[in-house]
DNA sequence: GTCTATAATACGATAGAC
DNA sequence: GTCTATCGTATTATAGAC
């Protein structure tokens, strides 16, 4: 097994399918952009749906792994948060391939029987720690979906500008006024 | 020209584009689900892109419309946020079709030379009467990208949520607290 | 204006050589 | 493990009858 080539295969796949949408591209195509033969794709996978199967997971799982490694260590819901807004802003910053594969791309298109994006591992441990800082009265009172929905929809609206172009500097830039109009939304 | 029969086209094309996706969607399965055959579709259409660009238009067309309605006598930002809110949560309700259209197909992905979404006119038409609302000081001073994104961002968020799922009553029930949250980022 | 039949092409997947 | 050649099918779009 030789994982260079399989990582090759998947990073061709997710700017291809980002780029062009899943049903838009080809085995054919993802072979021409990666410089391999057919043959050698469907060594590695057992076609187009297996491969889109195997980058999602591989999508939610960086972003489980980067979103835990940001959140080492803090405690109150307001560093939480900050961290929160910082590392997507970070993701989408250095893999823009990566966030855009995670934000645009219909899974459920794609894969039967599978969850939509918000039910996925990365929101339930957001809105875990937004229900935290609820019960801890760090936030104000509201309902859990509501105060996740409040805490990510200002950011997930900046990089989906940021991903189409509209936004053209590093999104870094705004983490400060993105946190400041999160936390006057949720503050007590 | 049968008026009816156009206008069943592009309400089944839209329903199949967004249940599906574009390139999912064939112009069989256009003709089958609307009980038509592929020449009589031929007849009104030039083809598959040319449904998209003319449902591309519509959709903006349906929202604008809406949106100016929404917003007649409204002098005041507070005033003019709740209703853009309200109208958007209530189309959800009543058009979830075509919202998911508006919000989800990738039209790049489709037409060429295409805007995006967010440099189209409703964007630029809400981003207009948030700006005036910093100069009037209505609301307190900010980038105005950002602040449009500040009223938008939730909202967009719920009807998201919505469309996939996860919220199961109707949105006009977070109407007032979507508003509030808002608010609370975004009042002096 | 609507239909069926079909042409030309592109697709996913497989077979088998090396 | 990688390649080329090819099969069977589905696609867009057109032609021409009614």
């Amino acid at each position: 097994m030789d994982t260079e080539t399989k990582s090759k295969i998947i990073e061709t796949a997710r700017k291809l399918f980002t780029r062009k949408g899943y049903f838009n591209t080809s085995i054919r195509d993802i072979s021409r952009e990666a410089g391999l033969s057919i043959g050698a794709i469907y060594h590695y996978f057992n076609g187009k749906e297996d491969i889109a199967e195997y980058l999602y997971n591989d999508t939610l799982q960086f972003l489980m792994r980067n979103l835990k490694e940001a959140l080492v260590d803090e405690k109150y819901a307001k560093e939480e948060f900050m961290r929160i807004i910082e590392v997507f802003y970070r993701l989408t910053d250095e893999f823009p391939d990566i966030m855009e594969y995670a934000l645009y791309v219909k899974h459920r298109e794609i894969m039967r029987d599978n969850r939509t994006i918000c039910s996925s591992e990365p929101f339930e441990y957001i809105m875990k720690i937004v229900s935290d800082a609820i019960v801890k009265e760090e936030i104000r009172d509201m309902d859990p979906l509501l105060a996740t929905a409040t805490l990510m929809g200002l950011p997930i609206r900046l990089i989906t500008l940021k991903l189409d172009g509209v936004i053209q500097d590093s999104l870094f830039n705004y983490v400060d006024e993105t946190f400041d109009s999160c936390w006057r939304a949720l503050r007590r």
